[in-house]
DNA sequence: TATTATTGTGAAATCGGTTTCACGCCTACG
DNA sequence: CGTAGGCGTGAAACCGATTTCACAATAATA
């Protein structure tokens, strides 16, 4: 009852009369063999539908055609588009090279877990890492020969490879724009300021300042952690510390978000007494009222980014980190 | 140079004094070895660092420890915190069950397209679905004895395994919230009518005028396609074709918001003129204002119940569809 | 007590490809 | 003209597990 056994490669050797040795060499493109041979080996497996099976090219190559993409469990996933958006920019690209997405959604931070073990083994040829706290892992895998792209903030000292946003140019142009429309005094609330992409975006605005040979108040710098009621507590102290300040930078939209809801409830008014400018280019920045200024970043590309150079890696390409250009998007807010 | 190759069962073996066939045994559960004989396999297998080659145990016994989570590509999972999430509730539960997940995010309507083929080839153990428009190629795969989970919208005549939110109950209990409080005209945006999901939604909206002995009017019944410009363009109808509309159950979060805008364009106040009520529970319904009441469901524990299903028919169990359960959250629209 | 099951075990075949090696043949160079 | 180097090819080893099969030792049955 049970059906038609796919055929192997001695099937097709058997049909194309050579050997296997040659039925490889044609499906692996080894161009020194005989162009007839080519054409007999390649009709037989067009006419018996042949397909690898790619657990016994794994075990005898030693490549499994996997590529694994590591989602830290702490990251609120949840919620964030971002990352969804990330990875199926990572997955076309992977796909479009006969590579396949492995994702896991875990806990990164042992070195010694599980998914230590599993990447260690080898099971994948490669692995994309999301936006890291702790890099001891990363660090580990890499010296041990792993093929490594990291998406999102990358590590400040490391030679790691990794796909970044402009998170410096996002924080400085956000920043510029709000003193080039007006403001007198432009406060930021930071994300997460534990990573790099928080200080970088901390340091676009600095810079803004340094140029103008102004430093910004230390009441002017407040720490959010990228959720919404950290937007609107931070906007809050602001405005009591700084009743005066009139120009904004969050670090995401959601905080802005946040910040526009403190800025409502305080009786002023956006953009004229305060103006806003968030980050991400969510879906919220168009269904909120005032509709938010923002930096946009192509998520996607930034997700092809990383299967790129994941690929140009496991090609032995040399390989250099890629920083993915923001745009500014103004609205109603800034 | 290169380091110490990884131990293979040959090393257990004679690490352990046993053979080869015992020692698979050990590992795989086999209870009738000698407990001395396992003691000293589990041993080697410490001291020795040992972990299976997962290509070679593919190999052998034909299961790959892969499980395919497929996503159409038509679908915008952009700007949809939905399926990321559903996606880490699957990764999750199938990494406790040392599966992992191959995410293809891909264009699933080609009966005889890449996927498939992938699918068809024995190269994942089962696949899971989401949101499909067309089953084509599923049956054809759960026909060839793949063992596939649906998340998202079953299909209405199919035996096919699925996991699904309550729709149905989602949309009685929100628009009979709509009637319970005070409403005398409630209005219908439905989402993308061609799939399930949206019928059903649907269903419980009449299911609840049915049951009052009424029949909602035709023009109350208005189709979006989930987008936040949809519900804005729905709602502007229908504040023209009945002003007097008082309640308004829109099929998701997104065009409810869009709904409030042209409500609120329109010169009338939500609640207080016109009540709205999403679904899904997203982010954007607690950062709006007036904050949304919404249908919520559990999304996590979708993906969970999906990857739940999945093992079950693995396990060879028996397995019957789940819906799981909605819950109305009031805040300020209703 | 003789015979049949049952249990524990190892040798060897197997899964389906890849890769090394040796061989025969042909061209190029000194 | 003789030898070195290349090319195309097939036989066979190999990747690292699982599983069948045969066999010995023990327990259960008649």
């Amino acid at each position: 009852m049970t059906a038609k056994p796919r055929p192997t490669y001695s099937a097709i050797a058997k049909s194309a009369g050579v050997s296997e040795a040659t039925v490889s060499r044609v499906l692996n493109g080894d161009s020194r063999v005989n162009p007839e041979r080519t054409a007999a080996v390649l009709k037989a497996v067009d006419q018996l539908g042949y397909r690898k099976n790619r657990a016994a090219t794994a075990l005898a190559s030693g490549r499994t055609g996997l590529i694994a993409v590591v989602i830290d469990d702490d990251l609120s996933i949840f919620d964030d588009p971002f990352w969804g958006t990330v990875t199926s920019g990572i997955s076309r690209v992977l796909m479009a090279n006969h590579l396949q997405t492995v994702l896991m959604v875990t806990a990164v931070n042992n070195v010694d877990g599980p998914v230590a073990h599993y990447l260690e083994s080898r099971e994948v040829d490669g692995a994309i890492f999301f936006q890291l706290h702790k890099d001891a892992m990363v660090r580990k895998l890499a010296k041990a020969g792993l093929p490594i792209v990291i998406t999102g903030s990358p590590h400040t000292d490391a030679d790691l490879i990794f796909v970044d946003t402009d998170n410096f140019g996002g924080g400085y142009a956000a920043t510029k724009q709000l003193l080039n429309r007006g403001c007198k005094k432009v406060a930021i609330i930071t994300g997460d300021i534990e990573t790099t992409a928080g200080h970088q975006r901390l340091d676009g605005y600095n810079q803004v300042y340094r140029e103008l040979g102004r430093v910004p108040a230390k009441s002017l710098i407040r720490h959010g952690d990228y959720s919404y009621e950290s937007g609107q507590v931070q906007m809050r102290h602001l405005l009591e510390e700084n009743p005066d300040v009139d120009g904004v930078f969050a670090c995401n939209d959601l905080m802005a978000l946040g910040a526009i809801a403190a800025i409502e409830e305080s009786g002023r008014t956006v953009p004229d007494d305060v103006a806003v400018i968030g980050f991400d280019d969510s879906i919220m920045s168009r269904t909120s009222r005032p509709q938010l200024s923002t930096v946009r970043q192509d998520i996607a590309a930034l997700g092809e980014a990383a299967a790129q150079l994941m690929i140009a890696q496991l090609n032995g390409d040399q390989v250099e980190s890629r920083i993915m250009p923001v745009e500014l998007v103004l609205r109603e807010s800034a």
